[in-house]
DNA sequence: GCCTTCGATTGATATGCATCAAGCAGCCTT
DNA sequence: AAGGCTGCTTGATGCATATCAATCGAAGGC
């Protein structure tokens, strides 16, 4: 059930974890869990209270809302980064259900923890402030895209955003275009179409790989104003 | 420039300082402001970096966002709350305009004293992790909305909300309905069918009252599971 | 009390995107 | 290498909602 310390130097360089107390930070991984899942696993049911803060360590995390059967892909959550926290501070339902979408491993630190921890230590409670600060910011985003733009134009961004994260004019998709799609808020037919409209602006792909020919022209399409900081 | 604490008590209820010192209190007022704006007064603009955490004691805010001239609006804020937070803890620009909808009095908290003040006064610092917690689940379900339900759903739900948080069925329209239209993410015209469809699903509107004449029907046509708890 | 103005409504039309329905291609299995 | 599964693409159609345009109606000014 505990973790060792040993296993943690990419969680204690979190942002969130980085500045609390070793004493705390010990504490908090000895009643942790370190745990693998496979692909697809089940890790939240949205409507549930939390029990635990995930970390997600290894793998990737989709993060989507149910309604009628129907699902949307609310975020998807990457090593090294924590996923359900407002839940676990608010003590309140989860508004997301949560599954791997390949091999992860998660570390799970029990939410009443948490928010032990957050109460006596404020480097903690810093940390958590910032993390729930960035990530209000990028549902903010989210939803003004999703008001504001086309769908091409939440393509075109998301292929801006990916090639200037990778530092490249070329990357690969890491994951499906299903998913992706259904995180830019359109139907994979949309997201396909969309691909293929946007090549009168610099953007050809070849399978899963996505290549920027022309910069300057698809941010003339884009209008990346609203793109991302953090 | 200083706020008189006298003045406060409203302010001082507030989760966000409820808690906090009395010492960090009076310092912060020290050197906040109070002031009053007419309506449709501009008070932050998109893309700037905030210069103050806005209380709003009197009136209300409309939050926008803007592109290309049109605006989309994310949030409506009463009092007695606060915007920007996010913005302000992480010293970043704003992804939100805020105007005046009505003669609003503000209190004004230069940001450096609010990111100095929650590093040194760890129940502020709660306070800002309950806030912004709220205010990242708050953001979630209506992208979620957006996302997941039709126009006529998504009015069918505020107005059930509308009418569980005035106690009664029957209530008057804080804003403009076009400003309400842009909340629930319509246009106006919209707004005005979808306001004449659900009088089949027990609701009426006669000017700005609209009443819930047969609650058990709206909520079976809005299947409210999405709906809100904070 | 009438006129002006601005928002709300209603109607007609347009369009973006979803949905429905086949094809198609890569990949795994045998 | 053949078959089949799965996900991607492409085409045809439909629907929800935006847009455009006109009328209506209430609130405020003169």
């Amino acid at each position: 059930m505990s973790v060792r310390l040993a296993e943690t130097p990419l969680i204690r360089a979190l942002p969130l974890f980085k500045e609390m107390s070793e004493r705390s930070f010990a504490a908090m991984m000895d009643v942790s869990m370190l745990q693998r899942f496979p692909a697809r696993a089940d890790i939240i049911r949205e409507g549930e209270l939390p029990d635990f803060l995930h970390v997600v360590v290894e793998g990737a995390i989709d993060l989507f809302a149910t309604r009628d059967g129907e699902e949307t892909t609310i975020d998807i959550v990457y090593p090294v980064s924590t996923f359900i926290l407002a839940a676990v501070v608010r003590d309140e339902p989860q508004l997301k259900s949560a599954r791997t979408l390949v091999p992860s491993q998660l570390l799970m630190v029990p939410s009443q923890v948490v928010r032990d921890t957050f109460k006596h230590d404020a480097a903690f409670a810093h940390g958590i402030v910032a993390e729930l600060a960035a990530r209000y910011r990028s549902v903010t985003r989210v939803l003004k895209n999703d008001r504001m733009l086309s769908s091409a134009e939440r393509l075109a961004n998301w292929i801006l955003s990916s090639a200037r994260r990778s530092g490249r004019n070329e990357f690969d998709l890491p994951l499906e275009k299903r998913k992706l799609a259904s995180y830019l808020g359109m139907t994979p037919e949309s997201y396909s179409r969309g691909m293929t409209a946007l090549e009168q602006y610099g953007v050809t792909s070849h399978g899963a790989t996505i290549t920027v020919t022309d910069p300057a022209r698809l941010m003339e399409f884009a209008k990346p104003a609203l793109a991302a900081d953090d």
